[in-house]
DNA sequence: CAAATATTCAATTAACTTATTGAATAGTTG
DNA sequence: CAACTATTCAATAAGTTAATTGAATATTTG
């Protein structure tokens, strides 16, 4: 095989691959699978899509092996293929938050409405964590944090946050947390949070950043 | 704004990112960028594309500000926006080379038809440096080597490999290495280097992955 | 300022992608 | 094994993307 062509056909692989990342519901399906594994009709549910066009896009994340499956009952389970499919989103949307000025208007907005406008790092949460006054708050649903979590985290699932803050001292300092940077339940608990009078903020990331650098804890 | 209007817009905005490194010129075109700039003339050479469709790819990639672009006399040069472009399109090239069967296939194909079957990786590269019987053999053209090559790397340019072989020491090991993992010069320097009864094997990666995590000597 | 050169633009055609709808399939449960 | 359920498939229409061609633009050089 000659040069062009062996170049050809390694570029178009790629650009097949990537294709089949660059699609809005793809992205927000892998976002989701990087919680863990979950059926068509959970996929569609969470990402208000029909079933039939969530198991088309699923077909093609599988197409290209970014997503693989396994039978559970009368469900089928998807999951992604391995660390380097999250891994490749987490870049290319540090890559969009850098230069797209209207991704950072956007989540700045967002936030802004949400008065969360001050995130914190994974890298500050290493240093606050140390204080005795800071309590990191998981807002994710009570299975998902039982799969995982960040070590030394409470569980306060979003839609129970109301309805339990008075167990929350106020006197403390708190750093929510959820699915990831796009994720919107961390806003909402700080929203809530800083209405009720609590110093709140959330984290930047969220649990798969994590786990991809750091080591977790589960309920077992 | 609410959650669903929010979540779109950011999926669609990064898909859109995406979409526009989703395409196997384009992709030919960021990892040529990755050397340094270039003018559109240049790149349409390299790349074996039209000026035009050249012309139109890199509007493509301005548009989604992968690419910045400065005027030099007659020519207009272009260059990556920044290092995270680099990076992301070394991650999805990683993710490839792992989860596409076919991709390995090819590359692999390639390689044992030019005797370059067991590259070293740039670990493997540090330590072999150490030893004195190792020598680091730049194959880029003599611009590019001078712009930034790897510390204690010689250059001699693929092109003139046939003709300079007598200045190299046959009983020396060489490692050659060039643009990256899908560049071919390293691997007909090595294809040229085992015929003429050197010991040689090339790079798994290039220069700018050596450039992303250590330091470059230039010539000035 | 005219000629030359590098690059971009515009229009066209062919190919591909997405969402929707409704039907088909393949397992599981009673 | 019949009924049920979750998922996939197939067909369609609307929208998007890519390569080609030739013309237009903008800058430099003589």
């Amino acid at each position: 095989m000659d040069k062009r062509a062996f170049k050809d056909k390694v570029y178009t692989l790629s650009a097949k691959l990537i294709q089949a990342m660059a699609n809005p519901r793809r992205l927000e399906i892998i976002d989701l699978l990087g919680q863990g594994e979950r059926s068509v009709e959970e996929i569609a549910r969470e990402t208000a899509m029909s079933v039939a066009n969530t198991s088309q896009h699923l077909q093609v994340l599988k197409q290209s092996n970014l997503v693989q499956l396994r039978r559970d009952g009368n469900f089928i389970r998807y999951r992604l293929a391995n660390d380097k499919v999250y891994q490749s989103w987490q870049d290319l949307r540090m890559m969009g938050m850098e230069s797209l000025a209207e991704m950072d208007r956007l989540i700045t907005d967002f936030r802004r409405q949400k008065n969360s406008l001050h995130p914190v790092t994974l890298e500050d949460l290493l240093v606050r964590m140390r204080s005795k006054n800071t309590i990191l708050l998981d807002v994710r649903p009570e299975g998902e944090f039982q799969a995982g979590h960040i070590p030394r985290a409470i569980n306060v699932p979003i839609d129970q946050l109301a309805s339990r803050i008075r167990e929350l001292d106020k006197s403390m300092e708190y750093i929510a947390y959820c699915r990831g940077p796009f994720c919107v339940f961390a806003d909402e608990a700080v929203e809530l949070l800083v209405k009720k009078g609590f110093k709140a903020s959330r984290l930047e990331e969220g649990f798969p950043d994590w786990k991809l650098r750091f080591p977790v804890e589960d309920v077992s």
